[in-house]
This record gives structure tokens, C-alpha cells and sequence, in this order.
DNA sequence: ATGCATGAGCC
DNA sequence: GCTCATGCATA
């Protein structure tokens, strides 16, 4: 109880203390139990011998990110909180959207690790400094469409067959869903980022570590559509898993 | 917690 | 146009 919040009467600004309590919460957090990584630790080559930065491993960021969430549900705080947090400390601030998937582990491996420094900050500093940002976000973003149930059972299997159809397929799913090409575009290009997430509730088997979630049909490739079999020279997709 | 969407880079 | 990081809107 020291570190906490010593503020409350110098300050200006609006503070958000939501607990009231200083408990100690760093006795209980020493546990390196891990077995099945929800990544895989990047297959053969690694990073080059001089990599002096930073590398967590995915054990780390796993128990990072229990600690994370297990610390700021003690401390009182939403997600939402968190991401406003990292804004007044960083400059960067993130949606509840983005720290739930990282406490979820559902950011791709690289994007778990640029954000894992600035989550660490705010544990440590602890200190929620509260300079109450109002978001003004007036979009005029287009409205979510919401995708039939059954519909949606239809554009899984043509990802079955299909994980990047070509432009003119996609017109041509477009057309038999009666959905706006760019509405299905977007919902391949979203499917296929979903299978590179980390794995929502499905601990990988510590056996086999090599297959990414979304590989196609492993025993029956049914064809890539003759578009682009093969895929770029792996430049963007560097540090994928 | 997630689905659909946007936008910045890259090719 | 795709990937990737990110988020509004919604279930």
C-alpha cells in the first residue's frame, strides 16, 4: 500500500480509484507450470544468434498474460480500462477489444510480443493515472452485417475447399448468397486471420507442434484454385508461427 | 467475448 | 487485393 495510489489530492484530473484496497497480490504468482503452448515456437529456423531485444517465449507471454488479468481484476479494473490506461501512460491506447484477446491470447505471436512491454509498464507502475479521455469516435463506419446462421454454415465450406478463393469466385459466392462481394471478401480475409490466432480453447497437442490450425485439409488438398499456389516469398510473413 | 470492418503497408 | 493489427458494434 504504497505504491498504489499515494494521489488523490494533488491531482486535477479525474482519477478512477476503483478498489479502495491495496492488497498484496505479488506473493501468490510463481508458478511455471506449462505444458501445451497455444504457439508453437516458431518451426525450424529462429531468429538470428544476435537478437539482444527481447524474445518471450509463448510459456512467458501465457503466464504474462494470466497475471495481467488475474492483477487487474484484483486492482478493480475492465479491460477497457486497461487499454484507456495504456493510452495515458503511453500515448498508444487500445480498445477492450485488444486486451481481451491478448489476455485471451488470441493476437498473433509477434503482436503479443510488441504489446507485452507496454502491459508490463502498467502492471508495474501500477498506477492508473487517470486523465479521463473522452473518444469522440463518430464513424461512419459501415454497419456491421450480420451474417445468417445458415449462410455462414455455406461460406465454411466453401473456405473447406477454398481458404483464398479468387477475386472472380468470391463475386460468384457473393452472387449465389446474395451477400456484397465485399461483405464476403472480408469474410475470407477475417476467417483466414481467425485461424492464426491463438487457440481460443484448444490446448495444442504437446506431440504435434508444427501444424498451425488452418492448414488445409492436411490428408485431401483439394486444389488451390489456380490463383497463387504459391505463396509470397515469405517476406510479410515473416515471424508468423 | 467475438464478428464484421477499416486502414496501413506490401506486392 | 492480401496480410496484419486493431476496434466498433453486437450477441
Amino acid at each position: 500500500m504504497q505504491q498504489c495510489h499515494a494521489l488523490g489530492h494533488g491531482l486535477l484530473l479525474a482519477l478512477w480509484i476503483p478498489v479502495s484496497r491495496c492488497q498484496s497480490l505479488d506473493a501468490s504468482c510463481g508458478h511455471e507450470s506449462l505444458s501445451a503452448s497455444p504457439w508453437v515456437p516458431v518451426p525450424g529456423h529462429h531468429s538470428p544468434s544476435a537478437s539482444p531485444q527481447d524474445a518471450p517465449t509463448s510459456g512467458e507471454l501465457e503466464q504474462f498474460a494470466k497475471d495481467l488479468k488475474h492483477k487487474r481484476i484484483m486492482l478493480g479494473f475492465t479491460q477497457a480500462d486497461v487499454g484507456l490506461a495504456l493510452g495515458t501512460l503511453y500515448g498508444k491506447m487500445f480498445s477492450q477489444t485488444t486486451i481481451c484477446r491478448f489476455e485471451a491470447l488470441q493476437l498473433s505471436f509477434k503482436n503479443m510480443c510488441k504489446l507485452k512491454p507496454l502491459l508490463q509498464r502498467w502492471l508495474n507502475e501500477g498506477t492508473p493515472l487517470g486523465i479521463t479521455f473522452l473518444l469522440a469516435q463518430a464513424r461512419k463506419r459501415k454497419r456491421r452485417t450480420s451474417i445468417e446462421t445458415n449462410v455462414k454454415g455455406t461460406l465454411e465450406s466453401f473456405f473447406r475447399k477454398c481458404v483464398k478463393p479468387s477475386p472472380q469466385e468470391i463475386s460468384q459466392i457473393a452472387e449465389d448468397l446474395n451477400l456484397d462481394k465485399d461483405v464476403v471478401r472480408v469474410w475470407f480475409c477475417n476467417r483466414r486471420q481467425k485461424g492464426k490466432r491463438g487457440t481460443p480453447g484448444t490446448p495444442i497437442p504437446s506431440s504435434a507442434l508444427a501444424a498451425s490450425p488452418w492448414v488445409v485439409c492436411p490428408g485431401q488438398a483439394g486444389g488451390w484454385n489456380g490463383g497463387t499456389p504459391p505463396h509470397r516469398p515469405g517476406a510479410g510473413a515473416a515471424a508468423l508461427w
